[in-house]
DNA sequence: TAGATTGTTAATCGATTAACAATC
DNA sequence: TAGATTGTTAATCGATTAACAATC
C-alpha cells in the first residue's frame, strides 16, 4: 500500500471499478480475477493489478479477488460511506431531473435543501427536498455544514455564486454550467468536478467525422 | 498539418479550446497569443501549439493566432457547422430538461424528433420537437437519415434500445445512462459519448476526501 | 503438489514540456 | 531592423504493459 499522489486516470476509473464490481455481485459472482474483470472493463489485467495497489493488496494469489470485499473497499476509497452534506442551486429542468430522478445517497450525499430565486418556486418541495431563497444562501451556508453544491443555475449567475460558495467554505462543488472554474486562485483546495453537456456534444460530433 | 491519429486527450481539449476563443471574441480580442491562452486556459504554451499543429498552421511568428480565425478553424475540426440529425429517446425530467434548455444547435445538432413510450407523452411537443411512440422507433430510424441518438432514458433499457440503433444504422450515442456500452462489438464505428452522472459525483466525492 | 494469479519491478509507449531555428 | 512568437524537433515525464518471483 502506497498512498503517494494518485494518478488523475486512475482516480476516474474508480467509479466505473464499483459500477462493474456492483454488477458482479448483482450477478452473484464471488469472485473474480485481474484478467478476467479487465476482459468485461476492456482493461489490461496488468491496468487492474497496477491501479488498485495504489491502495492496497486486496487479492490473494492463486484466487483473485473477492467481488464483495473489493466493491466495498473501493466504496470506501471512494468515501461513499460516509455521508456528505450537500445542497442544490437551481431549480430548473435539470435541478428538478436530478432532484427527482438521481440517486445522490448512493454517492454518499444527501441533500440537505435547494435553492431558486422564482417566487413560485420558492416554498415547494420536490422530492423531498425544501426549496429555499437563493437570497439566502450565504446565511444558510454559514449555518449549516454543507460540503458539497451542486450548480445548475444559468451560466451567468455561476461565477458569482461559485465565489459566493468558497467564501462559505464549500468544499465541492458539482457544475453542470457552461462556465469553467479555472485556476485555485484564493481557495486551491474547493475542488470542481464539471460536465460540460456541450464539450461531450462536440466531442461526439468530432468522433463521428465528416460525412 | 500531420493528420495521423489524433490522441483523446487532445481531441477532449478542442473543446474547451472552441468555448475560450468564443469568450475572447465576444469580449473584441482579436489576437492571442499561444502563452497567454495558455494562461487563460490552464495549459503551457508548448501544449497549445503542439495541439493545433496537429490539424495545420493557424498562427503567424510574432503576431500570434487570430482569435476569430483560429475559432472557426476549431468549428471546423468538430464539424459544428455541418448539421446533423438528431433523436431523443427518453422524455423524462432528463430528456425534457436538455429539450426546454440545451442548444443542441451549437453543437451542430438538429433534433428531428422525440420518443417515449408513455402515451400521455406521446403526440406532444416539447420546445418545438414532437414526441412519438417508441414502438416505431426502428422504422422511423429506416426512413430519416439520423446521425446521433440521444439516450435519457431509464437505464434498464438502454442495452436494448442501444442494439436496435446500432442495427438500424445510427453513428453515434450521447448516453445519460448509466450503462457502459463494451467494446466495439459487431459495429465497431458506432461512436458512443457517455456522461456518467454518478462516475462524475463519485469522483468529486474522492477528491475532497475524508473528513 | 501443480496451477493459477497476485503485487511489483522493469520495459515500453505516449503525452507533455523545453528548446530553438525560422520568420512575421 | 529588433522583438515576438510560431511550428517542430528533442528531452522529459508519466502512464500503461510485460515479465516474473512469490505464494495461495
Amino acid at each position: 500500500m502506497k498512498r503517494d499522489k494518485i494518478s488523475n486516470a486512475v482516480i476516474r476509473r474508480l467509479p466505473r471499478y464499483c459500477r462493474h464490481l456492483a454488477a458482479l455481485r448483482r450477478e452473484g459472482v464471488e469472485r473474480i480475477s485481474s484478467s478476467a474483470l479487465g476482459d468485461k472493463m476492456g482493461l489490461t489485467a496488468s491496468q487492474i493489478r497496477q491501479d488498485l495497489s495504489c491502495f492496497g493488496e486486496f487479492g490473494q494469489q492463486g484466487y483473485g479477488y473477492n467481488v464483495g470485499t473489493l466493491y466495498q473497499e473501493i466504496r470506501e476509497i471512494l468515501h461513499l460511506n460516509q455521508q456528505k452534506e450537500g445542497i442544490l442551486i437551481g431549480v430548473g429542468n435539470l435541478g428538478r431531473a436530478l432532484l427527482r430522478n438521481f440517486r445522490f445517497a448512493d454517492s454518499g450525499i444527501h441533500l440537505a435543501a435547494a435553492f431558486d430565486v422564482a417566487p413560485e418556486c420558492i416554498g415547494t418541495e420536490v422530492n423531498g427536498v425544501e426549496v429555499l431563497d437563493a437570497a439566502g444562501l450565504a446565511n444558510y451556508l454559514d449555518d449549516h455544514d454543507i460540503s458539497v453544491a451542486v450548480l445548475t443555475l444559468p451560466a451567468r449567475f455561476a461565477e458569482e455564486t461559485g465565489r459566493l460558495l468558497i467564501e462559505h467554505g464549500i468544499r465541492g462543488i458539482w457544475n453542470f454550467t457552461s462556465v469553467d472554474f479555472e485556476a485555485g486562485e484564493d481557495h486551491a483546495d474547493v475542488v470542481v468536478e464539471s460536465l460540460h453537456f456541450s464539450d461531450s456534444l462536440r466531442v461526439l460530433s468530432y468522433l463521428i467525422g465528416a460525412f
